[in-house]
DNA sequence: CTGAATCCCGTAGGATACTG
DNA sequence: CAGTATCCTACGGGATTCAG
């Protein structure tokens, strides 16, 4: 995911949680690092862990992650082709945050869904 | 930040994960819940804090935050106007999560923005 | 001061077809 | 099997102006 940093500038992000986003913030990086976590995942194990997911959009997610360092690619020269994909030890360091959202989207979904369906309309108070 | 489920229908996401994404996936949204960590904010405190954001996309994404009912919106009415934004208890249980965000960010940034720069060259071990 | 309203554009992301 | 290659569109996001 692009920010308005110049191209090639290593220049420190104003904020961390900035950066993390950039890494991490794709709309399906976050999808994929969870089931990285679970252990090497080939390619069309991924596609059908992730029906949604367009096979172009795995395709790039796949490689912006990889340029991060985030994950490793071993492309295995056989017939039929074989490639595998796995979380690098920096990677790794990024699981107690995917399992983070995990649980609390497991945990406010409900919530949320339900707030969304019918929104909170005692503005009232204020007035 | 929308995803392909269809409007109105309340179902459960694949993953949580993705549901989380959903949340707090906007390019700013985990920057702005950052920003209200550590207290209520006023808009264009939060202008100043952020100095990239363009005005009409903090305005959005602090609706969108308030539609989900993370952060809570508070209008005084006086002149010149003053409105608040604060953390809303569920907005709360993200703030260890946003926190890791802001960790792991200061702590491999750097070792990220390097390995751009110059990324590994030795595919060769796996030929 | 805190927005809303317009206008505009680049690109993230989707659908489909083709390939080593 | 694991991708490219095109084509296309919606929307994220910027700049500017207007308003209560």
């Amino acid at each position: 995911m692009k920010l308005g940093i110049p191209h090639g500038e290593v220049e420190a992000f104003a904020c961390p949680v900035t950066f993390t986003v950039e890494v991490i913030g794709g709309k399906w990086k976050s999808l994929i690092l969870y089931h990285l976590m679970s252990g090497t995942r080939r390619f069309n194990e991924l596609r059908r862990l992730m029906p949604e997911v367009t096979q172009r959009m795995l395709t790039l997610q796949l490689r912006e992650l990889e340029a991060d360092n985030v994950i490793a690619r071993k492309v295995y020269r056989e017939v039929p082709p074989k490639v595998e994909y796995s979380l690098t030890p920096l990677g790794l360091t990024l699981a107690p945050l995917i399992s983070a959202m995990r649980d609390w989207g497991a945990t406010h979904e409900h919530t949320i869904l339900a707030y969304r369906e019918n929104p909170k309309s005692d503005n009232s108070t204020d007035k």
